[in-house]
DNA sequence: AATGAATGAGGTTTCATTCAT
DNA sequence: CATGAATGAAACCTCATTCAT
């Protein structure tokens, strides 16, 4: 029997390509990801049938890091602000601490080489954080989670940028950055 | 003389690369763009020593068609808070008129092949906006207008969007998303 | 392991490449030398970095090769002058063997893509010719055998190109040229 | 009637390619002539309809050049070994007066560039001097000039490699490299 | 399965030449 | 005549992908 292939080769290529693709863009060379992720560069296409097929996959494993690290709390019990809260200050801490993520999600963000269906899949495993937000906003906004949703995103991004600038001030700026964020959603 | 370096076929290069890097990306192929401007391949080297610098420039003569679309209207007279609202209105029609240079900065934007010195420039172009954002916030945050001005970009961009997907919508969605915006910035 | 550097592939385009410049000189375009040697255009660049290190070898390779053939014989037993006589008609010989290889180090020879390191290294290939000539020439003209060797070369080269014209008369012209350089040299 | 050829802006382009071909070789960009030229791009083709016919052309002015200078003098009057060694001592001169143009004549003799045509009318300028030559050397080398001459051209180019490093010595490297001529002409 | 040599299409840029001014 | 903008055919080199080992 073959060899069966291996997890620990998948995912050096794919923790490679999030370091390379954060600093050089999606049109960094696959044989640069090979190289950082210690493996030949034909190997890429042993785990990956081509490089849009990485690039897609990629971002889905970031997204769903990302989603994991937000719910990694319980959020079943309190109010929908309260659970909130959790997301938000979860998802600073996360940005925060994957800056070559975030980057690299920028970067195949606004790529041509994402199909629809990738990022289709990726908005489903934020299924959970939405309802949330349905909570918090009602009935405001003609019920559009979708609008909540990119200002809360566009509110965090700042914040984080605020906090790398600053930081010593987490918690302060976690904080406020939320109150803004409800006053934003009249949700204060 | 010979014939003068023409503006017009300066200018259309450039039309043709907001068209084509909004959608193919910054590596968009300079063929691609001297076909979609009508010029030979070579032309545009006469106008750009290289393709860097043409992507450079690109970028500022966005960023100061924003800048001039943002403050085309008389900002001295009333409060800072309905100048804010001005420069607000008139970003949002501008994302709206202008898709596609919106799309080509998201790219520039997040390209390593933009240099700390353009970035610097195109930053340059907004002071009076900055002013505007300083009169509304007071020594809130610090008194830094960083934060606000990435707050006030992200919130346009969730509001254009959403006036994308419900383009009949726009007064109304203009209106609230500035509400939303003096009370994320505690201004409301 | 992959497929090994072939041997046989780099010395064919080590081979085309002495036709073509030979021909074409070195401007001739890579994509020639590598259909002449039978490989695709990117292979040359697997086997050597740049275009400037495959002409910079292919001079090495060259002047190691007319080296070789020069010392071919046994050099240590007798006078220095029969040395030298085995020297020249080794040269002269590998002259009118290899046409192509002459033609091709005469256009590297005045190109300004070889390197000063290369030009070193080639020189040092022929110490043992030098110290041939050192002693046939004593302490006359400064005792410089630089001088002397360019005598030698250029009058190499007036005999070969004498023989090209008149095949037949190998023996007699190589012979007479010794006798000249003898002469030239004062050592008759 | 229109402006007539200017003799001046002709010579300049002749004079910059000198320069120009001497440093960078025939493959040198026409623009780079021109510019040193202190002529527009397109004014070289008013003078010389291709680049190959500015070469060719260049080739026979600085053959031209030599021949003049050698026959400078007085040839006809004392035997044909006074008239050859005024020649041998006036070519040292022009080759250390000139040597841009010895550099440039070595990359233009093995350009492909140059037609037979051009190097036959070349050769046509000499003829004197081989008549020295010929006077010279007898009957022996067959009677043939041709060997002669290559000896001759060789040992100069020897001669004057040597006086380049040595400056202070022309007169002695000159005066003992025509009796290292002479001997190997078997005429000393 | 893993490797990396081999491929050749395609990318940016150069350059001789043309032609509008 | 003189100019230099305009052209488009290469040139060198890179790179995703294939395939022999």
């Amino acid at each position: 029997m073959a060899r069966p292939l291996s997890d620990e080769k998948r995912a050096a290529i794919l923790a490679a390509a999030i370091k390379i693709v954060a600093v050089e863009g999606v049109e960094a060379a696959t044989t640069r990801i090979a190289k950082a992720a210690g493996v030949a560069e034909g190997t890429i296409f042993v785990y990956f049938s081509t490089k849009d097929a990485l690039l897609n996959e990629l971002y889905l494993t970031i997204k769903r890091s990302v989603a994991d690290a937000l719910t990694v709390d319980h959020l079943g019990g309190g109010t929908a602000v309260a659970g909130l809260k959790v997301v938000w200050t979860n998802y600073l801490r996360w940005g925060l601490d994957h800056p070559e993520e975030r980057r690299a999600m920028a970067q195949l963000g606004v790529s041509e080489r994402l199909t629809a269906q990738t990022r289709a899949v990726a908005l489903g495993s934020f299924e959970n954080v939405d309802a949330l937000l349905q909570g918090v906003i009602g009935d405001r906004f003609g019920g559009s989670v979708a609008y909540a949703s990119a200002v809360m995103a566009a509110l965090a991004e700042a914040s984080i940028q605020f906090i790398v600038a600053n930081p010593a001030q987490f918690d302060a700026v976690a904080s406020n950055g939320f109150d803004t964020l409800l006053r934003a959603l009249d949700a204060a």
